[in-house]
DNA sequence: CCTATATTTCGCCATATAACGAAACCAGAA
DNA sequence: TTCTGGTTTCGTTATATGGCGAAATATAGG
């Protein structure tokens, strides 16, 4: 059947019919997240949140990145966005000022003021 | 919990999240179409396609008109557009060159080609 | 090498969704 | 009203999806 153009729309389209992953798109906006900001701003299990980010990864909604034991992702950008920027702009336009949306981002604040070892860690206790 | 964005957004993004129904968006625009028309391009069960598009209009994505026993659905225009517009936009040039929807519009030319009486008839036969 | 740990993969369960056929609904014709 | 027929609703079934925890993976540090 290989990479027709519908097989590859319906894989975006279907990326963003989820609450969780339109929550780290929006999340994204600020910058580059590890994944563990990303699991203590959404409060999902750290399984959860992978499983999400790769299926966003396979849509090209987000580009990933290894730096040791961690894992970054972030909106794409140039020409790894062409495909997705009309898209990605709607959904932002349209969340700019929901108020579930505004929640997580002031959560975020509050996460990414501690560094990403510090917050694993009290995950744990 | 009312009517937040992402609820609306997430209702737009579940209702393309399915081949079906973007095969009955982009068949929508050469213009409204009657449910018999759509049932027969899609091969698709009546009640089916019905199901599909109750769901696409909730999502404001195609509007519906009764004309006695026969049912018109298509794509929303003016006021009623401006909150999916980007999106359908970003559908429509996407899949502008896509085989299988090509293939969708050239049967589609041959159902139009006779009535929608001549049409469900040759559907019961 | 061995431990600790961030992330991913796997297996399982509960829920959501798409498909159909049968029955209901409703508008026009007889 | 009664019959016809297009559309929708309902009930059922099969598959898809999202959630978790446990185990596997991979990498930094001792």
């Amino acid at each position: 059947m290989s990479n027709t153009a519908v097989r590859s729309i319906l894989q975006v389209t279907k990326a963003l019919a989820d609450l969780q992953r339109v929550r780290v798109l929006m999340l994204l906006q600020g910058g580059e997240l590890c994944v563990c900001q990303i699991v203590e701003v959404l409060g999902l299990a750290p399984s959860t949140v992978s499983k999400h980010l790769s299926i966003l990864a396979a849509a090209n909604l987000v580009i990933s990145r290894k730096d040791g034991r961690w894992a970054y992702y972030r909106l794409p950008e140039g020409a790894a966005a062409v495909a997705v920027a009309p898209v990605l702009e709607w959904l932002f336009r349209s969340l700019k000022n929901d108020k579930f949306i505004k929640q997580d981002k002031q959560k975020l604040k509050s996460v990414v003021a501690c560094d990403p070892e510090d917050l694993c860690r009290r995950r744990r206790g």
